[in-house]
DNA sequence: CTGTTAGCGCTTTCAG
DNA sequence: CTGAAAGCGCTAACAG
């Protein structure tokens, strides 16, 4: 491997001379940055990361943090294609991205932890929000930078940078594009209101529902007792028997609660995932755009240094991506 | 943050002695080795990963390559679980773990790329296999070391070291769980043979059935087109009417065919994936252990250059999960 | 504009 | 068994 000491040499100049080039002093001659970039060429040279970030007290790694798997939650696409995201972003200026994960709550502390210590990694992308984080704690202890795909779970003090759905609006959008095919009676199901993203689509539904003069109706289920919810639903449907589209806080549940109810009921989701798809029928959902959050979210995060630490929020907008899952009831009047 | 002259200062030796009692080496006396450590303590002290990386000219970092996404690929919980499998054992011998994807082939390779010339990183994990796979060949060109998930694709020369499921025999168990509840005419349902993982899982039902007297079916269906392989389906049941029984190259491809046929028929699939929870009944599935083929693809990753070439491959044992897919036909005679 | 020098934090000969 | 010194590859004063 040729060393910048190689590249000097060839291009005859000192290594100084061939760093400040390497890096674009402004300093430097047009005629030796060329002779340099040409001895670098000629060589193949790339300087070795470990040297440059020990001269500059740096890492270059931006450290991304998945949540602790919940059996369910890694069926979500959504996290490899952030993933996506922030890798092309990052490979672009030159960062590598770590990863932290854990099969426990204490496993993920632990390589956080050995990321901040070792490998004095100060800058970190949360993929998921949640309040009270011992993670969090940890990343502030440390004085490490963070930004969050999500709202961000209240702390003390100031907010820290980041990237999310307007999912209240994708709340309303979905229930407008019900209206819009001649529904009126709508319910929301879901499965977890303590998770921010469900309740801003459900308070997004009311919102609309009110306006329109018409009952907002939720539904919880977990569906961790199978049957139980099933009989939850049908009961709920007994009770609510003019009801004739669903908006549900996600495909997964979305194609669970197909599996239950009559082809005749509608039903609009979030997320666009792969499950929209083997639905049948293909379930009318609200892409995010996951790979646009990632790449968001690792520019908020190259940028963490730059003391202006009044990053502002990136939103990125949402679609909805239309299938068969909603029923016109317009032109049947 | 505390160097190792610091520790070195407060025990009271050389940066040279605090260094070896660091690294275990045996030369030093108990009693140093002590005050050494105490001093570490003390101070807090965590050696700096890119010190000691360009001192020792090494990387301690492993490359997890992902697959380009194909959409539906990414559903698979399989990839994250195997990267908290990977984390774990990495973390625990200081080793950090880099990523590279890719939104395209493209993308893919200039990562990987960007991971071998700047980070010098020589050992990967790839966590698919293909055949004429143009990362497989970048790695040989950088003679860096890598460990493939699943049955690595015929390479000219030597096999890379691999861990992975006996599919075969998966295949297999999968066919006599059937048998053994009373079920003989079976069929076996995939989507695409140019995957290793399917076409062994294929080929052990093929041996169960012919080795029973029975006609291995199988067909073949990518849901690309929904309609047209719900038509190809019913089409095939109906030429076949005596079947009771599919096997499943994978949950997903399970939860699809359960959409389409009736309730009366039995399913068993592989990989254990939240779907199998999600489908209705329920599918008996079988568990390949995501988890434990990332531990142990990090642990053969990690002794790749203690240049004994020859690691062995590692195979995980499956487990059948029973759910509620498969109705017992014994009871009935 | 360029070269010399020292140093980032750690390891490792080489003496003793 | 321990210390002094040099070096990993790169960068940043400081001179000139």
């Amino acid at each position: 491997m040729a060393t910048i000491r190689d590249v000097a040499r060839l291009a005859g100049v000192s290594p100084s001379t061939a760093s400040r080039a390497l890096r674009g002093n402004p300093v430097i001659s047009a005629k030796t940055r060329q002779k340099v970039e040409r001895a670098m060429q000629q060589l193949h040279y790339v300087p070795n990361f470990s040297a440059q970030n020990l001269a500059n007290n740096e890492n270059n790694t931006i450290g991304v943090i998945l949540p602790v798997d919940h059996h369910e939650i890694f069926t979500n696409p959504f996290f490899l294609q952030a993933l996506q995201g922030i890798n092309a972003k990052s490979t672009e200026q030159n960062f590598m991205v770590a990863l932290a994960t854990g099969v426990s709550q204490q496993q993920l502390l632990a390589n956080v932890e050995f990321m901040l210590a070792r490998g004095r990694i100060d800058r970190f992308i949360l993929l998921y929000s949640q309040i009270n984080d011992p993670v969090v704690t940890l990343l502030q202890q440390n004085h490490a930078g963070y930004v969050v795909i999500g709202k961000p779970a209240a702390t003390d003090g100031t907010m820290p940078p980041y990237i999310d759905t307007d999912n209240l609006a994708a709340g309303r959008d979905a229930t407008h594009f019900l209206l819009a095919h001649g529904h009126r009676h709508i319910a929301f199901l879901y499965t977890d209101l303590t998770k921010i993203v469900q309740q801003e689509r459900l308070t997004g539904y009311q919102q609309v529902m009110i306006q329109q003069g018409e009952l907002p109706l939720s539904l919880q289920e977990s569906f961790i007792d199978y049957a139980q919810s099933n009989q939850h639903v049908t009961e709920f449907l007994q009770q609510n028997p003019q009801i004739t589209a669903f908006v549900t806080s996600d495909d997964l549940l979305g194609l669970r609660l197909q599996q239950i109810v009559s082809k005749q009921i509608s039903l609009i989701s979030f997320n666009n995932s792969f499950t929209s798809q083997v639905a049948h029928p293909s379930l009318t959902s609200i892409d995010v755009f996951p790979v646009r959050l990632g790449e968001g979210a690792a520019e908020l995060a190259l940028q963490l240094d730059q003391n202006t630490a009044d990053l502002q929020p990136i939103i990125v907008p949402h679609k909805i991506i239309v299938r068969h899952s909603v029923r016109d009831l317009t032109t049947k009047k």
